[in-house]
DNA sequence: CCAAAAGTGTTGGCGTTACACCCATGG
DNA sequence: CCATGGGTGTAACGCCAACACTTTTGG
């Protein structure tokens, strides 16, 4: 059989959390094909590129620095006919964004009302969407929705949105305190006419990877 | 940026359970590179080819028919400097083999002592080791590595190699009878001294299939 | 002094674990 | 009749979910 080569790209979901909602970055096509569609931020992946690089630099281009930017690689595409463009492979990855994060030529959608996608993006983005809802059941990669410093309330209020459910204060408190993966700043949050909140930071990066598993939901 | 094309390959870790052990299947590289190696099972897909049909093609060389093998893509690599033959794209499936497929040109290795293999083989079975142990934490998958019928102890056999410790004989019964996953066939095993065995088989596919998630194993 | 969010402990119920003996068969 | 693996029920425990009031501030 002739060894067929296709040019390989990187299709990044990127989330993020405003307005109580989960949200989704997306592109607006500028040219042919899907011209006037919507699609996920993406590339081609250059000679020499490592793609975890690939994937970086789109998601650096979208939303400056990301050294600290959670990235997991999600799902491989390759049906011969994905792309009128031609046969390609498509390897996709998600992103989460702390709410600050700007973009310069994307525009957020609500996750579960985004439009309808350019190419196989809609599959990419039910697998993203699917495999963040999962990973707040049992892990702490939600944190990274939160600028630092943070509340509990705000790491709450994440958590909620991704799970779809309101959950009880007390007990989420005890059991993020119990993941051993925060830590209290010197601050406190004065916002409004109320008791001050305590501020916390990711503690670690280290020790915070290694819970990255492990937690329990509901709580 | 110049569009870097690339071959597209699959590489599947072909898991079975024999002697109690979890095994993976193996080729000897009989050419360069790697001459003389152990490697994974897999090659490259070819024109207009989806991706999923030559992993299943893979594994049908393998192990004969596959309609009825679990298949389930895994992680896909691109490092520029993984294979000597240059740049190319390697996205790696683990599949389920029942204890009965016999290989042709493999040969089946102890997962935990298998030896070094080429190109980034290694990193895929870890991968693909670590995949596996994981749903049988919480999914039937383990199911599929039975030939039917099978008994609820040849069951627990199963989950006992994977998650490497015993399992209480009443809580495993209770519990997998309790996902209605499985079904009494009319048949009973008798084999040497003692009281012939209740034999089942999976239930309806799709009931099956739907299952694949939610169970909270240790037993 | 009022409104609004932050912060804090205890209990009952349920699900999970732990545990030991009888059954059916072949030799 | 003995050895072997198949098959079965219950009780104690620990963990989780449910639940309401006090604190601190700004206006």
């Amino acid at each position: 059989m002739a060894l067929a080569k296709r040019p390989l790209r990187v299709d990044v979901v990127i989330f993020a959390i405003r307005d109580k909602t989960l949200q989704v970055l997306l592109w607006k096509r500028a040219e042919a094909p899907f011209r006037g569609a919507w699609s996920l931020p993406g590339g081609f992946v250059g000679k020499d590129e490592p793609i975890e690089d690939a994937a970086r630099r789109v998601l650096e281009e979208e939303t400056g620095f990301t050294e600290e930017v959670y990235l997991e690689q999600l799902y491989t595409f390759a049906h011969p006919k994905m792309d009128p463009r031609g046969e390609l492979v498509s390897v996709s990855y998600y992103a989460v964004a702390t709410t600050s994060r700007e973009s310069p030529d994307g525009t957020f959608h609500a996750a579960r009302r985004a439009p309808s996608l350019a190419f196989h993006h809609d599959d990419v983005l039910r697998r993203g969407i699917h495999r963040l809802r999962t990973k707040a059941e049992y892990s702490t990669v939600p944190l990274r929705f939160l600028d630092e410093p943070f509340t509990l309330s705000d790491v709450q209020a994440v958590y909620e949105v991704l799970l779809d459910r309101n959950l009880d204060k007390r007990n989420f408190r005890r059991k993020m305190l119990a993941l051993d993966v925060l830590e209290e700043t010197q601050e406190k949050r004065r916002t409004g006419a109320h008791r001050p909140a305590q501020l916390y930071r990711l503690s670690s990066r280290r020790t915070y990877l290694l819970k990255e598993r492990g937690i329990l939901f509901p709580f």
